[in-house]
DNA sequence: CGCTACCATCGACGATGGTCAATGCATCGA
DNA sequence: TCGATGCATTGACCATCGTCGATGGTAGCG
């Protein structure tokens, strides 16, 4: 919940915690939004894939056979991945290239914890 | 199809991270139920009004009100935290208590990061 | 016993989510 | 310019989820 009364709550309140007086219920949809994010196999076999990427950055072409998924699936995942701000992705010609945001990432942590 | 042998060992290996290795298929499943627990905003706010209870538990009774949910969605809400291991009830005469089980909620976070 | 209060389960409904085939839109090479 | 490639979007299908009213089950009280 906001603090003060005529502040606009933004989208990035850093880290409203759960473990911190209890949540509002717009905090509590922020968050939910966010964990949602987390919330399949896919898109966490794609982060894990990301964080273990040598560069960093992942093709989508590379993605769609060990994800064994379709592509308009991986890239259905991709888009859900990036609007929750996990995930950012650069076109370099024919191809994108996906990074991890483990800015967000963080904050989710935080949510849940110290 | 796979060409990484990826090992699907570990079967409950205390907290299998995104950020190592390449997640497993049924690993990344695991995660994914966790965090779906998660992906609720009333999900999240019973679990912040149980995190700020003075006595760590918290009656259902004393749920609907705050929640602004029926009884029988609340009791719905908390069997899914149970299941995932977020949360335990007891039962104490006529009413049931739910405290928080910070040790699952410990694995998620350091599913996602350190 | 009956009655009441607390909680869980059931059944049904609308909403949302994951998936793929088909299509559209760029980019690059010939 | 043309065809091929990489990726996003669309549309449709089916499964799952969140919600509530109704019902069932248990514990306490007179």
């Amino acid at each position: 919940m906001k603090r003060s009364p005529t502040i606009e709550v933004s989208e990035d309140v850093c880290c409203p915690s759960i473990l911190q007086a209890p949540l509002g219920a717009d905090d509590a949809g922020e968050l939910a939004r966010g964990f949602q994010a987390l919330a399949d196999p896919v898109r966490l076999r794609v982060l894990s894939m990301l964080a273990d990427a040598p560069r960093g950055e992942v093709c989508v072409c590379d993605f769609v056979g060990p994800l064994g998924k379709s592509q308009p699936t991986v890239s259905h995942h991709l888009k859900i991945l990036a609007e929750a701000g996990l995930v950012h992705g650069e076109r370099r010609g024919k191809w994108v290239w996906y990074s991890l945001d483990r800015t967000r990432l963080t904050d989710l942590r935080a949510a849940i914890g110290s």
